[in-house]
DNA sequence: TGTACATCAGTGAACGCGCGTTCACTGATGTAC
DNA sequence: TGTACATCAGTGAACGCGCGTTCACTGATGTAC
């Protein structure tokens, strides 16, 4: 069975895990760029050292947090989009479902819209190919609708990059957000708004 | 005359400025929680303890950083929005000016944009608040337009929200165009086709 | 105008500390026969 | 199944270095008389 690991390539697994999640946990209340490897390492409860064997750098370790923030995203957002109902069930989903990824993943969200930015450029290359790979897969379900008709691929992916930074943007309201339920209805009534206005411009775009 | 500084002021004033505009250089390259005061001292050619004089912490430089990048745009932005001419002219009109912005001040740009989610509390709270008045602000315009009528006050406010978030966007798709005019007329088409469709949205909003 | 004292921006030495990286190592796991 | 050797994830000591902060200081500028 070749998805058996040897016990070595296991705990090897289980110490990458331990680093990644460890780093995640800092990052919460730092960048990327101020993150030291003995901070991890401290962290995991490994020699500063073992570091090595899994990343070159912490820069390595924050692009390899872009794939497992962002990675597992792609099929959830197709779906997302695709799902050919009325306008407004549509967006009340997408909004519910930003909403469940932020309270499930709460530092994967505010990893990406911290580094989006940050001070670290490999990790900004690898966060803007993830975010333009989400814009491509949007356009192409967009396109697939009857809406569509008439549109460039320009107009099309110009509106696929607006849901992009759009579902973003409602993430880190999401995250702001204290706690309180209240807070986070006021938070989910005014995104939908905001994406209700974008479909009323994509429906009236042509005329 | 009280706008005449003692030369003790005026050389105060000439170090602080000096440690301003090397930390918004160093900040080019790297965020604002992994700036060293040595660093900044370093890059004047003062003592590092002359930090202290002007500044408690890179933090607090960073506070002051938000001021001048942000404090001085609010005049210009209220009166791009109220301008009131044709829809598509206007757009053209705010796109062409934060082009001139990012070309102008772009360590200032980059700053706003890298921190706005950065691993600094205080400078976070500091962006959050300025954005704030800018959406106030820009909603006092829009509540001016006749076009407005109808609207909810809570609406208004979150057409503006829209707004100055696309203008932080475009901003920083200006930043990241390298300098070749070709790409950053592309961008200007693309930000200007964005708005237009926010307009557009906005048009039939109360249908 | 001159003098005596106060203020305070910038200095420079010193401190303890945590950093990233190197290196030779250990000992459990894996492999070949 | 047992043995001999190879692999390699994690160790621990050591390194030179830059960090933020403290402190008593200097000397030019400001102020009161």
């Amino acid at each position: 069975m070749s998805h058996t690991l040897g016990a070595r390539q296991a705990q090897k697994q289980k110490t990458r895990r331990a680093l990644l999640d460890a780093a995640l946990a800092l990052l919460e209340e730092q960048s990327l760029s101020s993150l030291g490897l003995r901070e991890v390492t401290r962290a995991v409860g490994v020699a500063p050292t073992a570091f090595y064997r899994h990343f070159r750098s912490t820069a390595d370790l924050g692009v390899a947090l872009v794939e497992e923030a962002l990675g597992g995203l792609h099929p959830m957002i197709r779906t997302t989009v695709s799902t050919a109902d009325g306008s407004e069930e549509r967006i009340t989903r997408a909004v519910e479902l930003i909403a469940r990824h932020v309270a499930e993943q709460p530092s994967h969200v505010r990893f990406i819209a911290r580094e989006r930015h940050g001070g670290v450029q490999p990790v900004r290359e690898a966060i803007r190919d993830q975010l333009a790979r989400f814009a491509r897969e949007v356009k192409d379900e967009l396109a697939k609708d009857p809406q569509a008709e008439g549109w460039s691929d320009d107009d099309l992916l110009m509106l696929a990059h607006l849901y992009v930074d759009q579902m973003l943007i409602t993430a880190s309201l999401f995250l702001e957000a204290p706690d309180s339920p209240a807070e986070r209805d006021r938070v989910a009534r005014l995104a939908t708004r905001r994406l209700r206005l974008i479909s009323i411009g994509r429906r009236h775009w042509l005329e």
